[in-house]
DNA sequence: TGATTCGTCGCTAGTCATTA
DNA sequence: TAATGACTAGCGACGAATCA
């Protein structure tokens, strides 16, 4: 019996999520470079267990309540006299309380999103085999760290995971928000999944600039 | 490194809607 | 009207994250 299977079953889920989810490369899949979003992306979650901190967000003077999606990408801005970053989320929500409760932290707010990432994380490589250190390809970033680093989000998209019958449900009757996509638990535990048409279609759609007709 | 805090999610009881 | 299923809110357990 896996380690997966013998915990209890949400755990379970989420684990075998994350575990795909680590496979998935820096850039998140089906995203292409464009003008829109001209930085770099980092696979923020989830992460090397070694190191000791990884990204979250948070809304500003909050030390609670901060939000660890189970993947997390994020994109920096190229210039340090501009910095933001852009947000990739996904959430797999075994149960719609849990989703309802994934879907408020996200809503849109007049108060400000803030994306956290702490020094051993800016510190550590940016993945095995490559020693390079993630602060290095923050283009904002002249200098190593000594500070975490603290960006306003600039956009956010959430990908939902919904088990089968949820994920029917809310399909039949519900009107997503304009950050959110939806997709079933199947495809994020699936091996692979980042290679899948359909899972890089919806996240190609998730892109910043998907909504525009064409860019200059 | 151990203790503490925090976030997540399943379980359960209560409520409501639907159907026979 | 009773049976059934879906949904909701609150609680507690557990693991991860953080702190000293």
């Amino acid at each position: 019996m896996s380690e997966a299977v013998s915990r209890k079953p949400h755990q379970a889920l989420d684990r075998l999520v994350r575990m795909q989810l680590k496979k998935w490369p820096q850039r998140p899949p089906g995203v292409v470079a464009s003008p829109k979003q001209p930085g770099t992306w980092l696979r923020g979650r989830p992460g090397d267990p070694s190191v000791a901190a990884h990204p979250f967000l948070k809304l500003p003077g909050a030390s609670r309540l901060r939000t660890l999606p189970d993947g997390l990408w994020l994109h920096f801005s190229p210039s340090a006299s501009d910095p933001y970053v852009d947000i990739l989320c996904i959430e797999a929500c075994s149960s719609l309380s849990n989703l309802l409760d994934k879907r408020s932290r996200f809503a849109p707010s007049t108060s400000s999103l803030l994306a956290f990432c702490p020094v051993p994380w800016l510190l550590a490589p940016v993945q095995p085999g490559d020693p390079t250190p993630r602060w290095r390809l923050i283009r904002m970033l002249k200098e190593e760290p000594t500070q975490p680093l603290v960006l306003p989000v600039r956009d956010v998209r959430v990908v939902f995971g919904l088990k089968s019958r949820h994920y029917e449900g809310f399909a039949r009757s519900q009107v997503p928000q304009a950050h959110e996509y939806f997709c079933p638990m199947e495809a994020l535990i699936a091996e692979r999944s980042h290679e899948d048409p359909d899972m890089r279609a919806l996240i190609s759609r998730a892109s910043a600039a998907a909504n525009f007709m064409r860019l200059p």
